[in-house]
DNA sequence: GTCTATAATCCGATAGAC
DNA sequence: GTCTATCGGATTATAGAC
C-alpha cells in the first residue's frame, strides 16, 4: 500500500505488481498496467521475467517472503505452548490488518492456481509456516488431528478479513469488528473454551 | 457439475455460467465461451442479458436460490439452538462438498466485485440467510457479539473447502479431512468446548 | 536496459437479415 | 429468437534500434 524505496527497477517492478495483482487479480491486471506504474515502456519488463506467469509468481514469492517470514520466530519458541499460539495469532491478526494487498493476494493465488501453480506455492511457499503451527497444534491438544486444527486456526483469523469488504454492509456491523486484537482476542477465546461461557464479553 | 435439463435457453445459459465463472472467474470466461457452451452464436446471449455483468449478477443469484434457500429451513426452526445449529452445519457442509461450484462462484464474487456489487449482494442474495444465522448465534452464545460469532462459523465451515485444493500438496494430509461430516463433526465441537478437552478423538 | 513499432490474437458489443 | 458479419479496442509478446 505505502510508498517505497526500493533498490533496483525488479523489486519496482515486484512491489507494484503485488498491489496491482492483489487489487484486481491475474487477468485483472495487463502488463501496460504494471509498465506505466513503474514508469517504463511495456516491453522493458521482459528485461526482468519471462512471461506474466513468472512475473505473478515471483511476486507472491517475494511478498510472502517479506510478510509472513517473520511470523514463524512466535511459533518457533520454547515456552507455553497456548502463549505462543496466542502470540502468533495476535501478530498475525496485525500483519493482516495491515498488509491488505498480502492477504488478497494470496487469496487471489489460491483462487486462480491450476495444480501445478498449487503444489509450486505448497512446497516453496506455505510449507515451512504450515509445519510449525501443525506442530504448535499438536503441543496444544495433543488429541486431536493437527491438520484440521491449523485450517481451523487460518480460518478464523483470515476470515473476518476475507469478508470484511462485505460485512461493512451487512446488519450488526460495528467497526470495531475490524480490530485486529479483538479478532485475535475472540479467536483464541474461542480456541480456548468455545461458547460455552461468554467469556470475552465486557 | 452434473448435466441437468434445462426448462429453457435463458436457464442453460445461467447454469452454464456458473460453472465457468466458478471455474475461471469474471475476466477468465468470455462470452464466446459461454455461447459456445449452449450452442448458440456470442450476439444470441445480448438477446438475454443487457452485458457480461448482468448475466454474472443475475448467475450468481440463480445460483444462490438454488442452492441456499432450502438451508433457511434447518435455522428458523423452534427447537434446542444448539441442535437448529448443529442440523444447520452438517447440512451446509454437505451442500458445499456436493456443489463445488457454487462454492467457488461466492469465492470469487466476494474477492472480484467492487463496493457496488458488494452491496447489491449484501443486500439482495446474503442478507436474510445472514440474519437467520445471527438470530441463532444469539440463542446459542447469548453473551456474545453475533457478527463475530456468524463469521467464526461460516469460516470454520467453509475453509476447509476454500482450501481444499493445496491442503492435498501439505503434509498430514488424509482424505477423510475431505469429508463433510467429519467436517461438520469437527466445527460444532469446536464451538461447544474449544480445544479444551480432546472430546472428539476417536 | 530501455525504447519504438508492430505482429497476432482475443475481447465485448452492435447492426441488421431472417 | 437466433444468426452472420464486423467494429473498435485491448491483450501478450517479439523484433530490432540505441
Amino acid at each position: 500500500m505505502a510508498k517505497q524505496a526500493f533498490t533496483n527497477t525488479r523489486e519496482e517492478i515486484l512491489g507494484l505488481s503485488v498491489s496491482l495483482f492483489a487489487a484486481r487479480g491475474f487477468d485483472g491486471v495487463s502488463m501496460r498496467d504494471i509498465a506505466q506504474g513503474v514508469g517504463v515502456a511495456p516491453a522493458g519488463l521482459y528485461h526482468y521475467f519471462s512471461d506474466k506467469e513468472q512475473l505473478c509468481l515471483d511476486a507472491v514469492g517475494y511478498a510472502f517472503k517479506e510478510k509472513v517470514e517473520p511470523l514463524t520466530f512466535f511459533l518457533n519458541g520454547a515456552g507455553d505452548p497456548w502463549g505462543r499460539l496466542e502470540a502468533f495469532i495476535t501478530q498475525l491478526t496485525r500483519m493482516l490488518a495491515k498488509e491488505k494487498d498480502f492477504r488478497r493476494l494470496i487469496q487471489w493465488v489460491l483462487l486462480d492456481s491450476n495444480e501445478q501453480r498449487l503444489q509450486s506455492l505448497a512446497d516453496r511457499v506455505f510449507r515451512d509456516l504450515f509445519n510449525a503451527l501443525r506442530n504448535l497444534a499438536g503441543e496444544v491438544a495433543p488429541g486431536h488431528d493437527p491438520q484440521p486444527l491449523v485450517i481451523s486456526m487460518i480460518g478464523l483469523v483470515i476470515y473476518p478479513f476475507e469478508t470484511q469488504a462485505v460485512r461493512r454492509f451487512l446488519p450488526g456491523y460495528q467497526l470495531q469488528h475490524e480490530d485486529p486484537k479483538a479478532i485475535a482476542r475472540h479467536v483464541v477465546a474461542l480456541l480456548r473454551n468455545g461458547l460455552g461461557e461468554a467469556n470475552e464479553e465486557k
